[in-house]
DNA sequence: CGCCGCATTTGATTTCAATCAAGGATTGCG
DNA sequence: CGCAATCCTTGATTGAAATCAAATGCGGCG
């Protein structure tokens, strides 16, 4: 999709895949590709077979630890879905209709002027929970940045079933919370920092974040990692220009402190410089 | 306190109202000083008296609904603290130790660099919830902005209550998933409005906040109100200078779009102005 | 393999807000 | 009442990032 500077408002029809978006790396997958790589491991399914049986993020997304029964109860409610690069999964200020797990890919939550200006307000990875429970309207819209695949549940459904639930409302707030204070540090990084900083501290998380695969105890920060943005949308997340963004990654790259084998590869030659910049 | 530009790292030392920040104008209450604006009414107490029988936010707070023991119980757990004006009551980065609902006045949520720049991240007022329950630290300081009373809990004690009360633990969700809808809406604001934008969208977001009295049914956002902040503060809050925020002020009041009769009162005489420019 | 379409980079220029620097206006206090 | 402190406003200048404009080169496809 080219990139609008121009003022008009975002439509809403879906361009699958359209201008460019890449589509995921084929062979990478965010929970690594050994087999062994399963947090249920070799455990014999219970009693009832269903989809969350063998679903990745079982043991990390709020349905962990949830009772047999109750997994049971919640599979009748929610059903899988795929969605590709580039298609919408909600729309900001439509009514609150779903909400769901990330299973696999990664999304984009963003907000946006009537003149075509995007913000975005957050990412989710697999195992975040997407959407807007007990409240009429979604604040942000949710837009595959990968191919990707979720586990959705009608909002009514959800709400209800949540609220006679508490341990499921506990993660749900758990995570909520988190994600409020990664809100606000972000918004630090948007009202304060200048774009060398902004780059950095972005950077910087993404080795964080792009790291948790979930399965190696602490894998700490990654090295190296795909980036599952274009220039353009590391611009949306920073409240930067695109060409802002490039010269400063450009300038890194001249500095030895970051390689840029392709567009969307990344890797961190000189951590504690990146540190520094970052403020 | 003069407002560091320079790079020093903020101090902890507490200044009471040191600086010239401005104690709430006498006269002025959040609640409105008709007499018989209060939500319960002219209610007999119930059986036990406590604090929170007279509590002015008693019917908006978290506490609202819950059953009378539970309040009882509640009661035992928190007491109410004075917090005078630029007094620091939480510290960013500092092991979370209390939670609080704020009874009356207006604090600051902020977070900073290493070298002193501050960005405000939120805006308590009265009958709202802050601190960081459920997590080892804080990731914001919150300071009073105006003379402020609160009720506050150690967090183990709230946090081991609210797991035991599901009911305590919903409404805690419902305001952490609004609060994060509304960082979401500011962070917007941040990354991609200009200095006019942000000024416009904030006396706005004002007039409706400062309007939230919860005694008239539907009082609609103020046409006149104070503000809780300084002219730096406002700067922390959108990410701006002073004197960006000063000559932008200016601006609207000389186009006719606003009235400053002190530094803090501000009238707005052509709210579509203001509407159109918030963009 | 070579071409085409775009995303990205790079360069030139502009602009908006930050910075630097005084000069007023409130507020509180002696 | 007058002074001091500091908050706020206003002006001049700078500067960082946006904008405008044009190459460049990657990636997909025939």
């Amino acid at each position: 999709m080219e990139r609008e500077r121009t003022r008009l408002p975002p439509s809403r029809r879906f361009l699958p895949n359209s201008g460019g978006q890449a589509t995921w790396p084929p062979g990478f997958s965010w929970f690594g590709t050994d087999p062994d790589c399963r947090e249920h491991g070799g455990l014999i399914p219970p009693i009832q077979m269903s989809a969350c049986d063998t679903c990745i993020v079982r043991n990390r997304a709020i349905c962990a630890g949830l009772e047999d029964p109750e997994i049971a109860a919640l599979s009748t409610m929610g059903r899988r879905r795929a969605v590709t690069a580039g298609e919408p999964l909600i729309w900001e200020d439509d009514a609150s209709l779903l909400v769901a797990n990330v299973i696999e890919g990664v999304l984009k939550l963003t907000t946006s002027t009537a003149d075509g200006r995007e913000q975005i307000v957050g990412v989710a990875y697999p195992s975040d929970f997407i959407g807007r429970p007990f409240g009429q309207t979604s604040a942000a819209s949710v837009v595959a940045l990968t191919d990707a695949r979720v586990c959705v549940f009608s909002r009514n459904d959800f709400d209800r079933y949540a609220r006679e639930h508490p341990e499921l409302e506990h993660k749900l707030l758990e995570r909520t919370l988190a994600e409020l204070d990664r809100t606000r540090a972000w918004m630090m990084l948007l009202g304060r920092k200048n774009a060398s900083e902004k780059i950095a501290t972005f950077l910087l998380d993404m080795s964080e974040r792009l790291a948790e695969t979930g399965c190696a105890p602490h894998p700490g920060p990654a090295k190296r990692f795909t980036l599952p943005f274009s220039r353009q949308q590391v611009a949306d997340v920073l409240g930067l220009t695109i060409e802002t963004v490039s010269r400063q990654l450009t300038k890194l790259k001249s500095d030895g402190v970051v390689a840029l084998p392709t567009r969307r590869d990344v890797e961190i030659l000189d951590r504690g410089a990146l540190v520094t910049l970052a403020g």
